[in-house]
DNA sequence: AGAATCCCGATCATTTTAGTCGAGAAAATG
DNA sequence: CATTTTCTCGACTAAAATGATCGGGATTCT
């Protein structure tokens, strides 16, 4: 699989948020039922993107996740990004451009290629934000007129 | 990782047929030496990839791998999506694309994103041969000059 | 106080990945 | 035809990544 279940969820529940944002903080559960993430594995998912600066958190009653800046501000490159680091490792790179991963030392014929597919794979996600995905939303499901 | 070791190893392996094409058959060990891959693993792959038509193989004595196209007619993505197939299943896909996996049957916001990626990914796969490899490898290690 | 909700670390099951092994079959060589 | 070389093939294994689940604790609101 190109993109893991885990960080597509992680997007899935940041993309929820912008749909409800500056409606105040939305509950755990609720995002879950919206996007068919398991519970107790979004708890955790949430948690971390909370380190990431992206949502913010509120406890007890009338509590949950919101998004703590502008839809237009997180690009889907922003979550990947930040759902690819491992603690304090470095982040998930791509083998080969790496120096530590290619017995070439990155000196390989197929680093260059390499490369351009990290590129070209960013360009896309960092050209995508949460505000565009609401866009498609709206027009894949137009609002009904009142 | 974006890519498997395994599928990397494939490419090199091919690579290095490439190399060598019109040059009779290349042993699997003398592969697995010029690119340093384990050896018994090579051997599983190179099965694996005389499947394809990419390759062909001859056993005994003098034996050895050779690729069956000209360089420049085999692409990078030609190797991922024959690798990316398991068995009967179909290839490996990205997420929410496909109808089975996305809980909004691939009617979902991020799905068109999920596309764009998958373009420009094999936009570079595709574009990229075997020749244009050799190309950059020549022009890395230029021959010496006799 | 009590209910609602997030917080956090531990744990676990499954799948994927990476790699190994042994025995066998084909081809060339002498 | 015996020997050597080399691919062939299926089974097997170890380790890591992935996808969760759980229990109990900490906050906050009413």
């Amino acid at each position: 699989m190109l993109i893991t279940q885990k960080k597509q969820y992680a997007l899935r529940a940041i993309f929820e948020l912008a749909k409800h944002f500056g409606q105040g903080p939305i509950k755990v559960s609720d995002i879950a039922r919206a996007q068919a993430i398991p519970l107790r594995f979004l708890e955790v998912i949430l948690n971390q993107l909370k380190k990431s600066g992206f949502v913010d958190s509120k406890r007890g009653y009338q509590g949950g996740y919101e998004l703590s800046r502008k839809p237009k501000d997180v690009a889907v490159g922003d979550v990947i990004r930040f759902m690819d680091k491992r603690g304090d490792q470095p982040p998930d790179c791509i083998a080969c451009v790496s120096r530590d991963n290619c017995p070439f030392g990155g000196e390989c014929a197929l680093s260059p290629m390499w490369e351009k597919v990290w590129e070209s794979l960013f360009c896309v996600y960092d050209g995508t934000t949460m505000q565009d995905l609401l866009d498609i939303e709206r027009e894949k499901h137009p609002a009904p007129v009142q």
